[in-house]
DNA sequence: CCGCTCATGTAACAGGTTACATGATTTA
DNA sequence: TAAATCATGTAACCTGTTACATGAGCGG
């Protein structure tokens, strides 16, 4: 059970609401782990039946009440439990790679738009990384920071998202102009048109 | 279902066994997905129930007898409506981002171990990659093969999982580099050791 | 003779996704 | 007045993991 921990690992920032975690847990932010909110309510119910977090209820006018949640001494003990123990290792599951690695058997021009949408949101997320990370460190060099800063913790996840959302857009952005570059070549042979549907055999 | 379409597409390069997809989607080699045995055969029965792929028993001597599978023209098309419906967006989920994330409240020296681990599967991993993208090309140079070599598809997956795990090398050795400084700071300051353990409060 | 490779599965369970549900308030 | 934000969940379903099971040959 491995949500466990990432949410004991983002609530050691300090308190958060289920909703604001689902926010930092989110697709745009979350450079550590992701997770639907309804996951998030279900875990933070179970944390604090079994006393690894403690909830108090904020009263709110205008708005809906809502529950903050801290971690408690036995929270931080099992996540100590969780660090010191062997990790699993991890693999990639990216549907796109699935595609790219058919690329030579379907149909060219869909994969090239779903290569270009995901180099720009690849894009966006580094952008907003890089960001965060200028908020994190303030205004000391990366140096200082990592050297003398306290919770250097959220800044190195954060450099390994900003690592990988730029490696994902350099890798799309590779591979859709070796496609078109195919694409090309084979219609210049062929004198058929560009769009590059049903590549070699099937008319 | 994208496991589904993942078998697909690694059968599209030939006829497997069960066994031998197996041995592709291991760890070592999955640079595009990762599959435990019994989840394939499974999936195998599964899509040979529903047409997608064809299977024929080979009888062996010596060697259990084994079924090889192939695409069926039904489960390229199945393949093609995969590649071009949208794409699902793809996140991490890795437990040592999650150990990273606490750092700052944990036990770094247990880290600083996981961290050089990972780093050296890294690194073992992307000499596999290499090599395997020298065997794939051949004698040919890499612009050349990817102008006009056949299935450059797998080429390309191959090429993601190599910087993927360059980047995880790099990352892992930059975040020790840093715990592995500010452990032996702390200790310069506070005259402790330099284990690095229960960072800041607790004694 | 011990462990590895080949070869294929079943069964129980944990974890994650999708769909559904509600309702007030602020902003465009 | 329509949409977005705040705020929280339930229920059914799908997917993936763990544990268990079997059995023959080959290499050291």
């Amino acid at each position: 059970m491995a949500l466990r921990h990432a949410v004991l690992a983002a609530l050691l920032h300090g308190e958060l609401s289920g909703y604001e975690l689902a926010k930092a847990f989110d697709l745009g932010v979350a450079n550590f782990w992701y997770a639907r909110p309804q996951q998030l309510y279900a875990e933070l119910t179970r944390l604090e039946r079994d006393g690894l977090v403690a909830g108090r209820q904020v009263v709110q006018e205008s708005r809906p009440n809502k529950r903050l949640f801290r971690v408690t001494d036995a929270g931080l003990a099992e996540l100590r439990d969780f660090t010191s123990a062997a990790t699993k290792p991890s693999f990639v599951r990216d549907d796109l790679l699935v595609k790219v690695q058919a690329a030579d058997h379907v149909d060219t021009h869909a994969l090239i738009a779903q290569l270009s949408e995901r180099a720009a949101v690849a894009r966006a997320k580094a952008e907003l990384f890089t960001k965060l990370l200028r908020t994190m460190r303030g205004d000391r060099s990366e140096e200082e920071f990592l050297r003398h800063g306290d919770r250097v913790g959220p800044y190195l996840t954060c450099r390994r998202g900003l690592a990988f959302e730029e490696g994902n857009r350099a890798w799309c952005e590779e591979v859709v102009a070796v496609l078109r570059l195919r694409a090309g070549e084979r219609s210049a042979r062929t004198g058929s048109d560009a769009t590059g549907r049903r590549p070699p055999g099937r008319p």
